[in-house]
DNA sequence: CGACTTGTTGATGTACATCAAGGTACGTGG
DNA sequence: CCACGTACCTTGATGTACATCAACAAGTCG
């Protein structure tokens, strides 16, 4: 039975009262990422109710429980997963910088899935009561957070498509295609070249294999010098390549993708 | 290699011209849908364009197109599903009754997924460029939005969990569960028994597993007596026998679901 | 006209060989 | 100690092939 290293549960400390103000917030130097106008930046800076520094390792949202937070990432990875009781752990996705946590909270009295840092990060945290006057009074906010739902569903999508019915060399390069370009929206790459925070468990958890056919397919794939992945620097060297053994087309974006 | 049949691509009639109004609205009777005010009940009243029906096997949205139209299903079966460019099939969801259908072409110039019927339909048409007066003008509305996509995102997850970590005992025990439940909501089961509109190519595609392995599955599962599924009719014998078997817990939901 | 036969098709059920993926074990190197 | 790498054996899942059965259409005969 393929069971993941059994994650030690760290609790969220309490959010630090700091607050740097919006307008000088790290993720506005993002160029995906659509501007605020200015009665837009007050009510999010009104909104915010503080920052959240987590080791990596930190649970941020634990399956079960249910938290009285939202969050927006300002900086670090980290992922959504799900587990059974055996512990048989499913990642279904990663969140970066720019990132939306937890409304799925706001439709379930508990979470159903969990949220790991996978390294150090800040979060920006606002209380979920005040969701609805988010609705209320700012509509083109709320509506971004329709935005990031749905593209959340659709990443959701691909990679189910991937699970399901694509094989297991595919599958991981259409993994480390995606979140290559991922990273790059965000600058966080250099050139070809990306810190990569996770192991070749996550990626197996990621993917719905082992551990050892992640390995062994790993190195099939790697011999296809479609990229380099050592100690934890990954270099991109054939995205077009990657892509076609994936059989994977990146959807076309309609706009500018917002962040609360 | 695993390839579903070839589905046969029906273009979409046009919108009749016909608008039940919705007042009169067939989802009004189901209880577990919340309530509309007046207000509400006029905008959308307006905002619906008019109905469309659609015979089972008919493309409603597909792949690689863009859609200038927004569905909530008034009756009748369908499936979100992405096909491989060799035709491999992965079934994303069904959607029934009250849920809401192309969201996810407000984030992409182009659909990346397909919907199909699965029986005959009706469906309740708006037009996506109103979609922002809805937000700048009916908050309560757009809240509902983004709760549909939040639920939707949650299905997606478990399903993500049952496709790369369940068995596929466990996986075929989560599907009949699951669906049961969700046409349980609806108002479309009789008691234990439920019309099932699907055939075994359908649950192997949503599962990810081949047709072979499906069959003999279902065999062995239909072994443990809590469930019959003969010529379309099901009926579950032994609900929590099921949620056993699948090591799934029902999430508990924190409201009355909104529908459009 | 209706009843019966025949052919076709789609869904299901099962056998068997093959193969991809899993599990265990035991390396290495940092 | 943990992440990675690899060998070896096992098993769960696949692909192909073929059989059954019901639904349905077309054609034939009394």
């Amino acid at each position: 039975m393929p069971v993941a290293s059994p994650a030690a549960v760290k609790a969220v400390p309490p959010p630090s009262g700091r607050k740097v103000p919006c307008e000088k917030c790290p993720l506005r130097d993002i160029h995906a990422l659509r501007e605020f106008s200015a009665k837009e930046l007050e009510f999010v800076s009104e909104f915010k109710s503080g920052e959240l520094n987590v080791a990596a390792g930190t649970n941020i949202l634990l399956q079960g429980t249910n938290s009285a937070h939202l969050y927006t990432i300002l900086s670090g990875w980290s992922f959504r997963y799900k587990m059974l009781p055996d512990g048989r752990r499913q990642i279904l996705n990663y969140a970066l910088p720019s990132d939306f946590l937890g409304l799925q909270g706001s439709v379930n009295d508990e979470m159903q899935h969990s949220v790991e840092a996978l390294t150090d990060m800040t979060l920006c945290v606002f209380p979920r009561e005040k969701l609805w006057q988010l609705y209320r009074d700012y509509p083109t906010l709320a509506f971004d957070l329709t935005w990031l739902a749905a593209r959340e569903e659709q990443i959701l999508d691909e990679h189910l498509l991937s699970v399901g019915r694509r094989t297991a060399m595919e599958r991981l390069a259409y993994l480390l295609l995606v979140v290559f370009q991922r990273a790059e929206e965000v600058g966080l790459t250099r050139g070809n070249a990306l810190q990569l925070p996770f192991t070749q468990q996550h990626v197996a958890d990621t993917l719905g294999m082992s551990l050892v056919h992640t390995n062994k397919t790993l190195r099939r794939l790697a011999a296809t010098k479609t990229f380099r992945w050592k100690d934890r620097r990954f270099e991109i060297i054939d995205r077009e390549g990657l892509a076609r053994i994936a059989s994977y087309e990146a959807p076309k974006v309609k706009a500018r993708r917002p962040f609360i």
